[in-house]
DNA sequence: TCCGAATGTTGACGGCGCTCACATTAGACG
DNA sequence: CGTCTAATGTGAGCGCCGTCAACATTCGGA
């Protein structure tokens, strides 16, 4: 748009790349993310995304940092501050169901090594830990956050990535919502009595 | 050895492939999984493979049959047939430990969509499901284990991911036990009392 | 012994990540 | 208002990849 008049200059390049890469991905998966289709997409030659991202690598960070906002924001929206196992519960139902409505985001937010040097994506891990360790606190008063949040979005996590990978079935959204309610009141149900 | 006389006939490729492609998996990671790499390696043209792979794909699923025989041993190493929370959470130790040790295998057998059409990989699941179902029946006799064994294993699962992509933290292999079983004893410790 | 089926080779196609030399332009500075 | 530099985009090209089709070789049964 703002661009238009010199069809050289792009105007907004990473902006586009970034786009255009939430685009691919939502498509195509994990496969049709590459930097030429990315370049494709955006109306530009092979190397220019070059000028703004080192590498395939460095654009994925940028995509998984927009995940992770997200994803922050769907579990905010199940329940802004839960304070019991049933809205920790609602929450979970929110996480897993984020990583079966947007798998490639997914995956690629957390199925890689993960570079330590990207700042964005350590923070927002950090924002995740975190935040889960309020919510635990606030659940579970008596216990040790220390060891059962970890121990919680490993649970989340976990059957995220199960159901993801099929190894875990469920027709419907709403039959997940009810396995992994089920889930978390089998483990947690306990621990709160 | 045995098919060095000809030097047409390779003798046994579909394991020779198997190998190499494990090698591979273990020197250079994922990427490093090329069927060409796997060709080179095996001291064949770049297209034989495809012979006794339909695809890349195909071979992946084969590491992976591999790979779900591997853990089965691992975990039945750690403990034969556990029947209290300590035992199944050395079992879910030795999950973790296979998951850090072989990162690349681990990844392989996980973190892919898993066409349905692989028996081989569709029984491996089921019978890591049917194990584990027995492990919670012996260890959680007044339990569901139609909701726990999904729970349990979904956070051991999780537990090895997060690890393994750098989400959780852990210097050394036994802080990573240390960890593990914490987290274990702190969600059915409670179960079980 | 001979012939078909199984197996391996050669060569090619398009796509990929990435790099380098070059072209174009924006914007600061005089 | 002009000029020069740094930022940005282009084009060509490298080596790698997955995959296929046509061809060569060999094994095993009739």
């Amino acid at each position: 748009m703002a661009a238009s008049k010199t069809a050289y200059h792009h105007g907004d390049l990473p902006a586009a790349c970034l786009g255009a890469a939430l685009e691919l991905l939502e498509e195509g998966g994990e496969t049709a993310l590459s930097l030429r289709a990315v370049a494709r997409r955006a109306g530009v030659s092979p190397a220019a995304p070059y000028r703004h991202y080192a590498d395939r690598e460095a654009l994925i960070s940028a995509v998984a940092a927009v995940g992770y906002r997200e994803l922050a924001e769907r579990l905010a929206a199940a329940h802004p501050a839960p304070s019991t196992p049933a809205q920790l519960a609602d929450v979970a139902v929110a996480y897993v169901r984020f990583a079966l409505e947007r798998p490639a985001l997914f995956r690629v937010m957390f199925s890689e090594p993960c570079d330590r040097d990207n700042d964005e994506r350590a923070g927002a891990i950090a924002a995740v830990q975190l935040y889960l360790r309020e919510i635990v606190a606030r659940c579970f008063p008596a216990s040790d956050p220390e060891a059962l949040a970890p121990a919680i979005w490993a649970l989340v996590h976990g059957l995220a990535f199960l159901f993801l990978d099929g190894k875990l079935e469920a027709p419907t959204p709403a039959a997940v919502a009810e396995r992994v309610t089920a889930a978390v009141e089998a483990m947690l149900g306990a621990t709160a009595s």
